[in-house]
DNA sequence: AATAAAACTGACCATATGGTCAAAAACCGT
DNA sequence: ACGGTTTTTGACCATATGGTCAGTTTTATT
């Protein structure tokens, strides 16, 4: 995907099968973790690649070397966040069970959510502000593996085993719950004394919205195991 | 330093009442609406004067003459959007129903939703970029009013109208699930074909949520009447 | 009509920004 | 050691931005 480098490919085996030379590999990770920080923070057009570079402890003009244009350094970014996103998408998955499926998918949202947060501020402000750079994935990959959830919901639906609910409204519910906890967890702790949710209060904070999905669908909820 | 304006107070009252000229007061508001909707698009840092000026068919010039910088005139639009909230927030009261008042809040923000899109947008990227305008917001009107409501709650748990919650991540339910709709418009048209949501979609948006919440706190839910 | 005060705005400025480039430095196979 | 290639970066540039200001126009008051 970069300079063609003729047959070089394997130069030297390592005991990995990394592409990149270990510096490279190295500035680069550091320019997009500096990226994805300031793009959270500043949005789009608020973070400048000289604060970005200054984040990585390179020169602005490096920054440029890895990556040509501030838009592009923010597309890879949102790359990264998109295949965080479909990792958390796969839990979803199509098990006769739909209390342990939904409650599978609500944790793996909520930890994203957790352990990404800086991606999930830049996946809101993007949405917010008319997905300039991810209306394609919109309009395909959301598209279809929503469609696709839908219809198990819908079976669902009709095999008696949750009630009556418009799945689609049901879906924004579990994005909007757990992704609240990133993209507002400033206003969350300052609501928490300034603190961040301690692992007890997340895990209530899980339970709480588990619970009120999955019984608010007509399931019942499992005691929760102490 | 100053432009003048030294002792010059309140020179004329007028018979009207009102502290603007009439010309005066259609800039200054041709100038918030459109701020309203850059800032919400752009964001803080990526929405320009000039932008802001020519969206309310005015000079930038001018527009520096109503609101001296660019943050005093973000400051005023976010006042707007903090009244607003405010208003919302009187709707949940101290009734002794539950499902009556959470359903009357949760139609209220839904509504808000629906009605100041703009001014939730600009709300969530602020406080996603640490609200460094609203900071005293959060600390003093937003906690004493959540420590009001979780009182509430609280009584209706004591009391076994409501199943036992924690009631902070019950708040927070509401707020994402009714604010997504805001936030997310962008994405949820895009799930809806690219149209935004008909009177219908969104008056059953509306039901699910409330539904979902209601029941997953276990109370019962009013049949829909048709 | 005359005057003063307020409202308006074109032209301007200092600064910051994204991005370039040429030259230097590090790296490479031979 | 050598020639070529890739990295690195300080200095630089064109542009855009927030904001100013002096001069003009409009409005209010007498």
């Amino acid at each position: 995907m970069d300079s063609g480098k003729s047959g070089v490919s394997e130069s030297a085996v390592n005991c990995q099968p990394q592409k990149k030379s270990k510096p490279r590999q190295k500035n680069e990770e550091a320019i997009l973790s500096a990226a994805e920080k300031v793009f959270a923070e500043l949005g789009f057009a608020g973070a400048t690649t000289n604060l970005i570079a200054r984040h990585a402890g390179v020169p602005k003009a490096t920054l440029h070397y890895y990556f040509q244009t501030k838009e592009e350094l923010y597309r890879t970014v949102i790359k990264k966040i998109f295949a965080i996103w479909l990792q958390a998408a796969e839990t979803f998955d199509d098990c006769d069970d739909p209390a342990d499926a939904l409650a599978r998918y609500i944790r793996a949202k909520m930890n994203i959510s957790r352990e990404h947060s800086l991606g999930s501020k830049i996946w809101a402000q993007e949405i917010m502000q008319g997905a300039p750079q991810i209306q394609d994935f919109l309009d395909q990959t959301l598209k279809s593996w929503t469609a696709s959830r839908v219809k198990i919901i819908e079976r669902w639906i009709a095999e008696g085993k949750i009630d009556p609910v418009n799945p689609d409204y049901l879906l924004y519910m579990i994005w909007s719950a757990t992704q609240h906890h990133a993209d507002f967890a400033h206003q969350i702790n300052s609501l928490n004394d300034g603190q961040p949710l301690s692992d007890e209060q997340f895990e209530e904070a899980l339970q709480t919205i588990t619970n009120v999905i999955l019984r608010g669908i007509g399931l019942p909820v499992k005691p929760v195991d102490e």
